[in-house]
DNA sequence: CTACACCCTCGAGTGCACTCCAGGGTCAAG
DNA sequence: CTTGACCCTGGAGTGCACTCGAGGGTGTAG
């Protein structure tokens, strides 16, 4: 798969995919003309840089921890550590969610929410 | 309160609280010597904009939303259906955040993870 | 009066994550 | 051999959310 496709199919910008090898986050072959070429591989682990930045990682953390997934002949033992890790983040952020969601659900039934329930 | 105390209490610095007011995300009634006074109610304000963020808002976002929430005389109904909002806001957020849990969970139990589940 | 910890404005600078542009190469179709 | 849709690099520009600095005023304590 070249840029075009891959940007069409992962939903970001040929730049942004470009700027994103820049920062080392994902890696692409070379044809004999210069252009890059992209595995299948690639859609999943730009979902994955999306969901670690929704859970407010910058690139620059999601690099350090990436190339294993990136690299090929890593064991799956290594790939599923990872997920387990980024799972766990999950479950932290899930959970201030929802602490922060009874939080104001208890305002809600305050006389005056704005003060401080503390 | 003056902003140093506000600052200290909120964990923000006063550069990004004299920010927030020019971006009309609070406000501050002046003392005679120009200093500006905060109610305890700001301490509120500013925890539920840090919440916005999180949940991925920008300060131009939640400054359309908030001027009810800054105000006075703003009936407690009217604050009341805002934090519904939120709530409503921050429970899709978990329900999202729960779908990716599940999914990298899934991933685990894959022979090759890394392969999109479809 | 001096020291020191506060406060003020205005404008410039920073880091992040893109985004765009100029100038140019590649390649299949007509 | 031209047209058009792709691709390349390097560097500049953008928007957001701060962050810092210069230059200066305020107010209490010794």
């Amino acid at each position: 798969m070249q840029i075009g496709e891959l940007a069409s199919r992962s939903g970001l910008s040929r730049d942004t995919l470009r700027y994103y090898e820049k920062q080392g986050l994902i890696r692409a072959t070379r044809r004999l003309n210069g252009y890059r070429h992209y595995p299948e591989e690639a859609l999943f682990v730009l979902a994955y840089i999306g969901t670690a930045q929704r859970l407010g990682f910058t690139l620059a953390e999601i690099s350090r921890e990436l190339p294993a997934l990136a690299d090929e002949g890593i064991p799956a033992t290594r790939i599923a550590e990872i997920l387990r890790i980024k799972i766990a983040a999950l479950d932290e952020r899930i959970t201030g969610l929802m602490a922060l969601r009874d939080d104001l659900s208890t305002r809600l039934d305050l006389a005056c929410p704005l003060v401080a329930a503390s």
